[in-house]
Formats: C-alpha cells, structure tokens, sequence
DNA sequence: AAGATTACCTGAAGGC
DNA sequence: TGCCTTCAGGTAATCT
C-alpha cells in the first residue's frame, strides 16, 4: 500500500526522468482521471523539469509544450496519486504492459512511463500552480519535517483516537495504516487512546517513532506486502521489519505477549496489549453513566 | 462541527 | 472442485 515511504521511492526513482519529454499519452479507463482530456492536450511535448513527493501525492512539475502566453499558467503540474494498488513503472516500450494498465506515457528515449491500477482508488488530474496551492494548502505536516512542537499542537487538542489522527491527511501528510500501526507500537501508545490524552513525554515517545519508523522504511525502499513496486519495479523492504501490522496471534517482539487485531477509524488496527496499555475507559457521559448504572442493578442475562 | 462510519473497487483467501 | 462471502485500505461523502 502506497504511503510515505512507497510513493517517496517512486518519486526518488522517477527523478532521473527530469529533462525527458513526454512524446504521448494513451489511456485505458480513466474513471480514476480528472479531466483526461486536459492531460491529452497539455502533456504531450511537454518536458518533466522536476519530480517531489506531497504527502502521498507524487508532483511533476512540467514545461508546457508551447510557451503559455500568460506566464502564471507555467509551469504545469501532473499530479498522481497511487490509492491502494497504483503502480508508476518505467517500461522499455517494446514491453506488453500488464494487466490493469490505464495510462501509457510515451518518452523521448524509447521507454514508457504506465501507470498500472486493480482497484483504480488511485487518482490522476493536471494542476495550474494555483489549483497545486489550493489542493495541498488543507494537509497537515510532513512526518519527516515534523517537530515535537508540532506534534503537539496537532494532536494536544484533539480527542479523536491517536490511530485516527495518524491516519487524518490533515493532521499529518504521508502516514497510511501500516506506519500508523507500526509508529504506535513503536512508541508504546495504545491506538484508542485520544490525543488530548498524551503526556508531554508519551508525546516525545510518538514523535521519534514516527522518525524512525517512516525513515527507516524509506532506507529499505518500502513495504512491499502484496502489490507495491518502485518506478523500476522492484519491491521494498521493511516488511521484513513489521512488528505489528498484519502479525496478529504472533508473539510481540518486545515483550512476547499476543498482537491483536482490532478496528479503528474503519481500518484493521494491530497493537501489543502489553507494551501498549489501554487507554483508561474516557469519562463516561451523563447517558451512559446512568445506563452502566442500570446495567449493575439489572444484569443482562448471559447468553449461552 | 468534530468525530465516526460507509462507499468505491478488484483479487485473494477461506469456508463448506 | 467451485461457488460464495469476506477482507484489504486510499480518500471523500455522509451520518450523528
């Protein structure tokens, strides 16, 4: 699954791309495609002048194919976002292209930059410099920028769960479910507990996992559990480096209690209940309170 | 109105 | 063997 660490690979591996053209652009499905008729008439002969990494949104910041008359339309940005199972790989252009295969960039140098989806949750469109602004300006801070202070201020007054906020695009820019999960166990911090919760040092303790965890991953060249590939189609690394994700029913590497598996923020969400204590139950509302009360004087019957 | 839940999509895996 | 159901999670829309 694309996250930080994925789409900053692909990004690292696409950058030599910066001075090509691009000669063509075909598509299959393009549901996924803001706008496919735009990218036609504004990509091809375009030149790629820079490749970064936003958050889970890779950037190519283009060289329009004719001089714009009004110099703020330059440059052009092609924006792609890889969803779940997106794949930007470079092809020599004599390759049959896999299945699932919906857009084809075609280079100046033989090869073709394809853009590979199953689940097409992915998301491609073109950007003016303004609609760029417009789009990032709501996400919250890059994981490998962050600053403890930062930290802080984005979750001390939040009473969402932690798993939730990690995951919240707002809150921070890159984190998806499996470096939420990790970066959790990491730091010893149970996902339900609530941000306006975190002591000043348990608040230290998430910020260097978050560090850690995601340069790291980024260092291995990602998690490659089932679909993801770099730009040249090779897969990563650090899911030999999992402690938690998808190891529910095996022994914690810390403390060799049982990883669980649980729901939060609709995501399957795994932790050690030894190493990452269970929030105190939140103070219950006046409804509650007085349902839990009912509950002691009449118990429900046991089922079974 | 913040926080929680659900829909979208396809393939793999598990149950019977 | 084969059909059916469930599960995976990126984000946006919808609920409470």
């Amino acid at each position: 699954m694309p996250e930080i660490a994925e789409v900053e690979t692909v990004a690292r591996g696409l950058r030599p791309l910066a001075g090509r053209r691009i000669l063509a652009v075909r598509f299959g499905k393009t549901d996924f495609i803001d706008q496919p008729d735009r990218i036609e008439t504004l990509l091809p002969g375009s030149r790629v002048i820079e490749v970064r990494r936003h958050g889970k949104m890779l950037l190519f910041r283009m060289e329009p194919a004719v001089p714009s008359p009004n110099p703020a339309m330059a440059p052009i940005w092609l924006i792609v976002h890889l969803g779940m199972t997106g794949q930007l790989v470079l092809h020599e252009a004599a390759r049959p292209a896999a299945p699932h295969t919906h857009v084809w960039f075609t280079l100046d140098d033989g090869r073709e930059l394809r853009y590979t989806d199953i689940r097409r949750f992915g998301h491609m469109r073109i950007a003016s410099p303004e609609e760029l602004t417009t789009l990032v300006a709501p996400l919250g801070a890059d994981p490998l920028e962050l600053t403890v202070a930062e930290l802080r201020r984005r979750l001390g007054t939040r009473h969402a769960r932690v798993k939730a906020l990690l995951l919240d695009q707002h809150v921070l820019r890159g984190l998806g479910n499996i470096y939420a999960d990790e970066s959790l166990w990491r730091a010893r911090l149970h996902p339900m507990r609530q941000g306006s919760d975190l002591s000043e040092e348990e608040m230290g303790r998430l910020w260097r996992a978050i560090r850690s965890v995601v340069s790291e991953a980024i260092r291995l060249g990602g998690t490659s559990i089932s679909d993801y590939v770099d730009a040249l189609g090779r897969r990563g690394g650090y899911q030999k480096r999992l402690r938690v994700y998808r190891r529910h029913g095996r022994r914690c590497a810390r403390c060799s209690a049982t990883i669980e598996r649980v729901i939060v923020a609709g995501r399957g969400t795994h932790f050690c209940p030894r190493c990452q204590p269970a929030p105190r139950p939140a103070r219950a509302s006046r409804h509650s309170r007085a349902a839990s009360a009912k509950k002691r004087l009449h118990p429900a019957p046991r089922l079974r």
